[in-house]
DNA sequence: AATGAATGAGGGTTCATTCAT
DNA sequence: GATGAATGAACCCTCATTCAT
């Protein structure tokens, strides 16, 4: 039946105009920010009209959700990989970090203007989009103490409030990406960079 | 001559009413956010007009800024009598780090709503005061470093990349911060999490 | 591709909206005069939203200059086929006179309405459009000066300032039309006008 | 009774102060023209608060009117003792046009830019005021019209429809005096000017 | 009487959203 | 389905006018 072909075939233009109307918003948002970002300047981008805009979008919130979305699809897609074994001496563990580390690095490398934009409006946006920006967080927390957890468990590393003490590697490490995306970090190389976060986390700044 | 007592009078009330919509508006941002304030809002919170409003201030960007400027003279009122004398030892330098750190968490916590609400809406309010911001994270960084330096150089810390540890610190400070005063933080004392966190700073996890 | 016809009747039906646009603002023009019209009036005349307004001009000065061009335009093209042979002796100068100021007062005699509002608002709108007033009077003076010029060199009219003679005569023509389209004239046929005008101006008042 | 001579004396500080603010809004209305001068803006030219404005004038408008009466007043004077003797021959009827346009043109040019402005703006701001700049065109013209039935009646001016014709010079030299005042006439004496004006109105341009 | 801070109605302008083509 | 002109609610800002001091 033609028309079965047909319908497929309108589905994937549609699929592909919706894919680059999101692809035009992002680069519009990395640009100008959620809030100068009008509706236009989608639609502008994207090189169709406003009207087209709305068949896939209800509204500028819509698509900013999307992005969001698809980013953290994409990053959870980077670690779907990565924690098969845990380290069983320290050695490892820091290897291991260092490893996770630098994958994490590379995987948003790749878009690091598209991460600030998203770590910078985000909590602007919404109530509801704060707080799945928090949830996330929470997630990425939530691995580093079971990591930590894992550790002072194999005893080698110190007993602690793993809780408080892996939203702090968290923060920092989001902290400095951040910095590092933003062209303010120390111009230093990213293995470099790395290295002196691993060893500060692990042995901190003490002689010793 | 009573106009010159005129004068005064007026110019103090009219200082008082700056202030009133300086705190209005102080009020409604932490409340909404920066972009979903309307001018009226502010008005309204004031119990003014909205040609008072204009009769202070220029526009909503003039009076973020002018409470971004107020918030952060007050914190580094905070700090002018802090950092009298170095530390000249590793146990006086821990001493030191968890006084500061109190301090700052003190001045903080009296309006953490307030330093949220600053953190979260300056980068998308304007590009210039995003920089002005990322300017006062780097003082902060500058003074990390200068206190990790001091450190080094005494021997009671370990040589390192001291930019990129204070980067790093700072990062983790302001984080747990903006976690604290979200109410998303662990449910501990402050002096549990101050006492964990400079824990980690000094001896990192590993076990020894 | 039937793109093609569609921007094309759609470029059409915005260039006819525009007019409306125009053709509205002139009667309110007219009615009000440039100050006291609102945007709103000119969209309310024109029944369309103010919104459309501004997709057609950026604000109210913008229009009122355009209908000033429009006017000057359709003036000149009245104009256009005018000034072809000169006059040889004082008789055929004398008629060729009373035919272009008859042909004037027809061409404007259609929108008088118009042309006194021109004459009435056009200086206090603006600075540059003051000067452009100035430009075309200064154009209409020159084209009686030169007309003049020619007369004396032909010996039929007396030797004088021909510059002086011209912006009086212009300024002379421009009044009498002024208060003949407020209805402030003396009641008496435009034919009988102008036969009083040009006689006045090739004899003055002396007897003999 | 000092009450009596306090009251005279408060009379005339007020009487001062209604004149300034009339001085002051004279200037500014010369500077802006109406439409664009705030109250405040003469206000502060006078050098007094708002208020004080308000104790004087109930608008704008009516400053304006009374600006404009005062005008009409200062020119009126001028003329009043000019009329005295009607002239007997065309050369005393000359004579006597000459002196006539040197007063007036004294009188105007004093304050030629307050003369220009009221030309200018007056038809602007309001209907009632139009008609009354029109009424004191309209006095012109009947002063010009009695001087030239006068001369119709005594010989020495041709029979003519004194009433155009009597329009169309107080249109010439309405014109030419707002050219001369904008310094946009020929760069010539007055003298030569009202010269050359006179002995076109008296023998036209045709020689002989 | 004089002041000028306060007011808020009024008008300009933007832009998300709709809808006829 | 795609388009972009049209719309008007919503918001910013100005400024004439009032009124407490």
């Amino acid at each position: 039946m033609p028309s079965d072909l047909r319908q497929e075939r309108d589905r994937t233009r549609s699929e592909r105009r919706r894919i680059d109307v999101l692809d035009a918003a992002e680069r519009v948002f990395v640009r100008q920010g959620f809030h100068r970002t009008l509706i236009s300047d989608i639609a502008t981008e994207a090189g169709v009209g406003q009207g087209t805009f709305y068949r896939h979008f209800p509204d500028k919130r819509a698509v900013f959700e999307t992005i969001f979305d698809r980013l953290v699809d994409s990053l959870f897609a980077e670690f779907a990989g990565m924690s098969a074994n845990l380290p069983s001496d320290a050695r490892e563990y820091r290897d291991a970090s260092v490893a996770a580390l630098r994958r994490v690095a590379q995987a948003v490398e790749r878009n690091g203007d598209l991460v600030r934009m998203i770590l910078r409006e985000t909590p602007t946006v919404d109530h509801s989009l704060e707080d799945k920006l928090a949830s996330l967080h929470d997630g990425f927390m939530m691995l580093a103490k079971s990591f930590l957890d894992h550790a002072v468990n194999e005893g080698f590393a110190r007993p602690c409030d793993t809780e408080i003490i892996a939203q702090a590697i968290v923060g920092m490490g989001t902290w400095t990406a951040h910095m590092w995306f933003s062209g303010r970090a120390p111009d230093v190389t990213l293995d470099h960079l790395i290295g002196e976060m691993v060893d500060f986390a692990f042995q901190g700044i003490s002689a010793r």
